[in-house]
DNA sequence: TTTTTTTTTAATGAATTCTTAACAACCAAT
DNA sequence: ATTGGTTGTTAAGAATTCATTAAAAAAAAA
């Protein structure tokens, strides 16, 4: 499932953003600044950031490199909305990392299949991951994971779950965005289910590497010296 | 807390610089020289060097690609200080993988907030994520609170709780408030059941930070003098 | 298909966290 | 001092949450 956050402050922009992406069965949310943006951007850990350039506060741009600059979010996408009067080659050449622009006023349709072809695009060259603390070495697509020089197989959820966490070394990840990252929306699975994959990942990687938090979710450790 | 390290050959920025730095709550240390600088790097592992480009011996670029070529320092955050003379793009496009640049003369203030902004991209601590009395971090995205170097975990009801009043230092909470934002309104506890929390939180972060207003609530200490 | 692997559930027990209850201490107003 | 109301303290046991295991269900592979 792949999930997208609208910042812009215009309120109408995002009502109808918002409207259109979950029509097309995206998992949409909204922030009016950047400030709050980059709040829901840690809690809810989205796939795409829609971003208005002109905003008050925090603009669009300053958004943008705060995300590139976000460990865990070097995968994000990130789409400008930019007012038809901004010179693009001014956007362009204070290039913050972002993967398209799309001009307003917005057409719903034409801002959809952009998101679509930006997701096909990242669907290709994947590169390897690494984890922060570099002890493990998380190969996306082969779902293979290096630990010590020993290349292991995890299965797939495993292997999601084991992304995530350690996409953000000790950032703690609450069961809820566990389940909505790593198994979706749409299917309910119970309680116990996370708490067995981290068993099993705990047995297959080594104690101590997920950490639980009592009451919240679970933790990739932090760089430890 | 975070920790910063100056190099520069002018006597009188290092000693700005630190002062401010200290002042703002940073441990701050100094290097007159590139070579000294990379002693002192591998000694205090810094968060976060401020680095001159034009100095005697080692220049800035040099030290700026010697620390990215270290390991172990990958995440250090370096910042380039630049006389105006120099020219910026000259820099960017010797690009040696700084991230952020200041242009002398240095306005403190510039500065730290450009070190704030760079810390926030990074995810890192903030001093501005100290309650009052500067020794109490509450780092919402790990579910952790440090105090005087020492960092805790609180359950989530005495996290919440904590968070909630030092949300507003000096601002005094009513009981039905605390109730009403940590508990919910649904739940119905017993009027004892803050205190024990309030108790608890009292003997892990220290007597004196919470006070409490007979007959109206709790309030987190102001900013003492 | 059959077999194997992966995923989910269910059940039990352990650990932590939360709440209560009982009483002590405190303060202000009689 | 006595009273009434509020908060502090303590310890026990409720309630919640998690770990673990084994086995069933689902999915993938042979």
């Amino acid at each position: 499932m792949v999930s997208v956050l609208v910042i812009d402050d215009e309120d109408d922009i995002r009502d109808i953003l918002t409207y259109n992406l979950k029509k097309e069965g995206f998992i949409a949310y909204a922030a009016e600044n950047g400030e709050k943006g980059m709040e829901l951007l840690n809690s809810v850990h989205p796939d795409l950031v829609l971003l208005d350039v002109m905003m008050p506060g925090m603009d669009g741009i300053e958004v943008c490199e705060a995300i590139r600059n976000l460990p865990g979010f070097e995968r994000t996408l990130i789409c400008f909305l930019t007012a038809r009067s901004e010179d693009y080659s001014q956007i362009a050449g204070l290039d913050a990392g972002a993967d398209d622009y799309v001009s307003k006023p917005i057409k719903p349709k034409v801002l959809i299949s952009r998101i679509k072809a930006m997701l096909r695009r990242k669907g290709m060259a994947e590169p390897e991951e690494k984890s922060a603390d570099g002890r493990l070495v998380i190969n996306r697509d082969k779902y293979l994971v290096e630990r010590n020089g020993e290349v292991m197989h995890l299965p797939r959820k495993e292997f999601e779950l084991l992304a995530l966490l350690a996409s953000r070394p000790g950032h703690v990840f609450e069961r809820d965005t566990i389940l909505e990252k790593v198994w979706g929306t749409d299917i309910v699975v119970g309680d116990r289910t996370i708490d067995v994959h981290v068993r099993k990942l705990r047995e297959k990687i080594g104690d101590g590497m997920i950490k639980t938090i009592k009451g919240i979710g679970y933790k990739f450790v932090e760089q430890l010296g």
